[in-house]
RNA sequence: GCAUCGAUGGUCUAGAGGUAUGACUUAGGCCUUCCAAGCCUAUAGCCCGGGUUCGAUUCCCGGUCGAUGCACCA
């Protein structure tokens, strides 16, 4: 590898001019914070998603829903964002410098300025030293800058909708749906794959921070007690990797590399179905192509910690732009959604979870009279009788409170029955752990990681070194001439490629050295090409883009060859 | 959002108050028996808006985008 002056750059270039990211709308001036995947680039995409999907989908069973990017103000009035999702924000009257009132507040030695109201966070402001100019700010208006799009819903503006901010909140609000599919058991989760939207204040990173940008998300809901029996836990005990807890980052020292048993018997990561999720993740990234020795999974901090979540790791993967760049959240969310949604709701969000054996438990029902009730006291009739229900009696009878008065009712009103009920179960709010994966970022990391840059015969030769399963482009094929029916072959090649759902390329232009190089280019694993020994024994030569080597194969073994090394069941360097 | 710097074919780049240089790429052709060879031909460009000027891609102002610093990053 020679030196990469700005890798970014080189990548950025080469994905404008290829066709695997685009400034949006460029011809009227592109917009910061939204950028097209092109051609190669939205396939790219694609098959990082459809990876996603064998993990969570195929693997876990967790079915793929699909909700609208729009929802009704009350899905985020529930879930925190309205209120919670921006930033208070004010305005230097002396250098119009844009300021976070409360980091200002702050600043000044105010205390809780994060949990005041606008207008006390107004009147504490008028004391306090702008941050920029250092002046004092007088009087100042605090607002809130909501990070998410605001939009209406149908003509005349009668409804507020926002574009949503997360995937999540769809899995959330569809929870009794949900549940009933999966036959009210737990465990089960949904996930979606999807845009999410952030008006953010100042995107920048070219497509590590966007407006609009591509989320996989998973909502695995559990039983509470149970978030340390993950069914196939066995699976990633032994999986081992390095992790950067909270404790370490304060302390400034290392990571630790432990197995997924011993971090979950140390305390380290709070239960199997985080850690389970944690490795996960490891090695579903390790196989869209990024290096273990770029990846590590980071403990949020305690004050760093959304206010739900009782643990949360990031993995991070390293950039050489942007240092550790933040792609998969994975959080224990616990019951703090389903408790949100189903108290704005109205809707209960509990499973019932049968006991193994009925429990008997002794109940003591208060019977009233209501024939004498209803006569005697009318209109608190139907107050009193519900009162009564949880009401304590004495042989003397019941008190009751209704309407601040309290009214007592002899014993003769009602019947006293103690008795013994089975009680079958109970319900439960499941707890949720959520796996997050921003598929911009990854696609950005793949990208990155993928660019190198090597010497072919004293040239310079660009090679996008995406693994086989990521690949826009599988398999190039080539005639040697365009001649003597080598492109006819060629082209039937390329055919009965794409009939095993290949996506082959043919192309015929140029010397063969810029077709290879063509390929490198976008990252083209493997390349075919047809010459004049085919038309003696139906062989071809087999290219691999990494090695630049080649093997010959018969013409009848490469659908299944090349389907092979592109699933990544078969390497070429085991070929013959 | 503020400050500084920048923006010329697809890419990289030269340049001047009078419509633009070169290379690479791409397309067509010739040639060519495995790694960007050669030859011919062609396509293609001054970020957007306003101002100054006879004339602005060039100077000035504003905007957009990008880079950097500040701020921000559920």
């Amino acid at each position: 590898m020679i030196f990469m002056s700005d890798v970014f750059e080189n990548v950025m270039e080469l994905a404008k001019r290829r066709g695997f990211v685009w400034p949006t709308s460029e011809c009227y001036g592109a917009v910061a914070g939204f950028i097209d995947y092109g051609p190669l680039g939205a396939m790219m995409k694609r098959r990082i998603e459809n990876i996603w999907r064998d993990f969570y989908v195929i693997r876990e069973g967790y079915y793929e829903i699909e909700c609208p990017t729009i929802a009704q103000e009350a899905v985020f009035v529930a879930s925190g964002h309205v209120a919670g999702f921006a930033d208070k924000m004010c305005q230097c009257p002396h250098c119009n410098e844009f300021l976070r009132a409360d980091h200002v507040a702050e600043g000044g030695g105010i205390e809780n300025a994060s949990t005041m109201k606008n207008e006390e966070l107004s009147a504490a402001l008028a004391t306090c030293k702008c941050l920029a100019c250092e002046e004092v700010l007088g009087t100042v208006e605090v607002f809130g800058f909501n990070l998410m799009f605001k939009t209406s819903i149908g003509p005349g503006s009668q409804r507020v909708g926002y574009l949503r901010p997360e995937t999540a909140q769809g899995m959330f609000v569809d929870f009794a749906r949900l549940l009933r599919f999966y036959r009210d058991k737990l465990p089960f989760g949904a996930v979606q794959i999807g845009k999410s939207y952030r008006n953010e204040i100042s995107p920048r990173q070219g497509m590590i921070r966007l407006r609009e940008f591509t989320q996989a998300e998973a909502e695995i809901f559990v039983h509470p007690a149970e978030k340390n029996r993950h069914p196939f836990f066995g699976r990633y005990a032994s999986y081992r990797m390095p992790l950067l807890t909270y404790v370490q980052q304060q302390n400034g020292q290392d990571a630790v590399t432990l197995s997924m048993r011993e971090a979950v018997d140390q305390g380290v990561i709070a239960n199997e179905y985080l850690a389970y999720y944690v490795a996960l993740t490891h090695e579903m990234l390790t196989v869209i192509g990024i290096k273990p020795e770029r990846l590590r999974f980071r403990q949020h901090l305690p004050d760093e910690r959304a206010h739900y979540a009782t643990d949360c790791w990031d993995a991070e993967i390293h950039s050489e732009r942007f240092g550790w760049v933040e792609t998969v959240g994975l959080a224990d969310r616990t019951d703090y959604d389903l408790r949100a949604h189903a108290k704005e709701s109205g809707t209960p969000m509990t499973v019932f979870i049968q006991y193994d054996e009925p429990r008997k438990v002794p109940r003591r029902r208060i019977i009233p009279n209501m024939s004498v009730l209803g006569k005697q006291y009318r209109n608190k009739a139907k107050a009193i009788f519900t009162e009564l229900e949880s009401a304590i009696p004495t042989k003397d009878g019941a008190d009751v409170v209704v309407d601040g008065e309290t009214i007592h009712i002899p014993p003769d009103l009602f019947e006293v029955r103690d008795e013994i009920v089975d009680i079958r179960g109970e319900d439960i709010v499941p707890h949720v752990i959520e796996p997050s994966y921003g598929i911009d970022r990854m696609c950005y990391a793949v990208l990155e990681q993928a660019y190198d840059e090597d010497v072919a015969d004293g040239e310079k030769r660009v090679v996008m070194r995406f693994s086989p399963q990521v690949a826009p482009v599988q398999v190039a094929v080539f005639p040697l001439m365009t001649r003597d029916d080598l492109d006819t072959i060629a082209r039937e090649i390329t055919t009965s490629l794409q009939k095993k759902g290949l996506l082959a390329e043919y192309d015929d232009s140029g010397a063969i050295g810029r077709r290879y190089r063509r390929q490198d280019e976008i990252g083209t694993p493997f390349a075919i090409t047809v010459d004049y020994d085919t038309k003696e024994n139906n062989t071809v030569t087999l290219r691999d883009r990494d090695s630049m080597k080649q093997v010959r194969v018969a013409i009848k073994d490469l659908p299944e060859i090349i389907g092979a090394l592109v699933d990544g069941t078969r390497v070429f360097l085991e070929i013959k």
